[in-house]
RNA sequence: CGGGGCGUAGCGCAGCCCGGUAGCGCACCUGCUUUGGGAGCAGGAUGCCGGCGGUUCAAAUCCGCCCGCCCCGACCA
């Protein structure tokens, strides 16, 4: 695109592709959710302005909206984390789904909702008195559980000191004891592209104490990072970097020093709403969509730039757009199946009806159920005709199974009357049309159903 | 790389704890009936019980080793 793009009149643009893509994921999971080969429509825009980029973000959230709208879907978009792929922001398409993998917050107040990952906490712990530093000798109490019974200190009042080496270098980062660590948060707050625990080794190297005891207080060799909420804050039970002992009544900025403080703790369910206070709820999505708002962070490295009106250079500002195919797909199946199989949204049926000759010893059966075929397709819907030599009920399970959205059955009970009968998947509703004309009122329905719903 | 589970008829499983010569459902074969929601009745065939070794009068069952598959976690869209 950096040679392709000249002036500010070849923008706004916006490019997809559909292909294959392959990571190497450590262990596939989730069937055909997270295989190591997928198919992914991603997409591009390249904007003057950042008036233009949000624009282009805007009209394709809206475009995400209808797509995931229309292959029957009940999704929220949240706000998440960009990751990897870097940016400014981003929000994820999440279908609301029990087997999802990813945890979010939604808030039934407001219109928050977020990837779990993303929303900012803020505690607020109990005030606690100072009181001087003293070292307490706690054998064996490695957990914050451990050294919580031991010294009958509730967990909120201990610290917890994990160790974790960002691109390499050494971090130690401090949360209140009642609360997990948001390693994500920690690797933005450091802007780290790689964050790991620190081994075993490393931790007794660093807090010259077996695993469980590290702790702020005279700790070198490691960068420390806290949380907003332990800021002066007295009263501490910290490790003491020394094998089976504790500080108590330790206060940050008198007993240690953290270099910089920030939001490290991970929302959990009852936290109160970003937006509004009230608590926040956790669900589980599937991520069938993921847009990023890119910036320049691209086209500045690549060299992507124009002229404008006054034939000054500028540099493109990028979005990008994802949609995982398959896992939409499976979405889709997730939510709209039952006891008896698929129930395919139109829009995503592979086939929207299945012609089903009631008996195929009956030649008149066979034969009108091939005409209603045949005319299905002069109408431009997707049918199948089962012609087997089966029983009626085997070719009806069948079709459940697999989940046209309609099934046209022709047998003899209703060819007397000259009429064959539409059976609805998803309703179960059924209605007997004309043979003539059959074709052309199905097809008329389906096209119906096929636009975007409401 | 860590944790767990499973290998028995074509397929899905029970039996294993408590050792006594293998069973259920579906599918399959034969006959009759049935034919608009996975047909009914009667009869029938089917097994190196993952592999190797050990204990025992006797091993699908107990013990050891090996092989294969699956699930969970670390990773990730």
């Amino acid at each position: 695109m950096a040679r392709e793009v000249r002036s500010y009149r070849d923008l706004p643009l916006n490019l997809y592709q559909i292909q294959t893509k392959f990571r190497d994921e450590i262990r596939p999971r989730f069937g055909v959710m997270r295989g190591r080969e997928f198919t992914m429509k991603d997409g591009y825009s390249f904007d003057r302005d950042e008036a233009g980029a949000e624009e282009s973000y805007r009209a394709m959230v809206e475009a995400y909206r209808r797509i995931f709208r229309r292959c029957g879907l009940q999704f929220g978009v949240v706000e998440a984390d960009p990751g990897a792929i870097g940016g400014s922001f981003s929000h994820e398409f999440m279908v609301m789904a029990d087997t999802g993998e990813e945890a979010i917050h939604v808030c039934g107040a407001c219109e928050y909702a977020a990837n779990a990952e993303k929303t900012p906490v803020r505690l607020a712990l109990p005030a606690a008195s100072g009181g001087k530093i003293e070292k307490v000798h706690t054998p064996g109490a490695r957990t914050i559980g451990e050294v919580s019974a031991f010294l009958g200190v509730p967990v909120d009042r201990l610290t917890k000191t994990l160790l974790y080496l960002a691109d390499g270098k050494p971090v130690a980062a401090l949360v209140p004891g009642h609360r997990e660590l948001n390693e994500t948060k920690l690797k933005n707050a450091l802007g780290a592209a790689e964050l790991v625990m620190a081994d075993p080794e490393t931790v007794q190297r660093l807090s010259r104490a077996e695993v469980g005891f590290a702790g702020p207080v005279g700790l070198s060799g490691a960068r420390v990072l806290a949380d907003p909420s332990l800021q002066g804050r007295a009263g501490l039970v910290l490790g003491a970097n020394e094998t089976d002992y504790h500080y108590v009544g330790a206060q940050e900025g008198r007993d240690f020093r953290a270099d910089a403080f920030a939001d490290l703790t991970l929302a959990q369910e009852g936290d109160p709403c970003p937006r509004c206070g009230k608590p926040l709820a956790v669900r589980r999505g599937i991520e069938v969509g993921h847009v990023f708002k890119l910036g320049t962070k691209y086209s500045a490295s690549l060299g992507a730039s124009y002229l404008d009106e006054k034939g000054e250079s500028q540099t493109i500002i990028m979005g990008c757009y994802g949609i995982g195919i398959g896992r939409t797909v499976a979405a889709a199946i997730e939510q709209n199946h039952d006891a008896d199989g698929i129930i395919w949204p139109v829009p995503l049926a592979p086939y929207q009806v299945d012609v089903i000759p009631v008996n195929a010893a009956d030649a008149p059966s066979r034969e009108k159920a091939e005409a209603l075929y045949r005319a299905l397709e002069g109408e431009g819907v997707e049918a199948a005709l089962d012609d087997r030599d089966e029983r009626a009920g085997v070719k009806f399970k069948d079709a459940d199974l697999i989940g046209f959205p309609y099934k046209l059955v022709v047998g003899p009970r209703g060819l007397k009357e000259g009429k064959a009968e539409v059976k609805s998947r998803r309703t179960g509703e059924t209605q007997m049309l004309p043979l003539e004309g059959a074709a052309a009122a199905l097809g008329e329905r389906i096209r119906k159903d096929a636009g975007a719903p409401s």
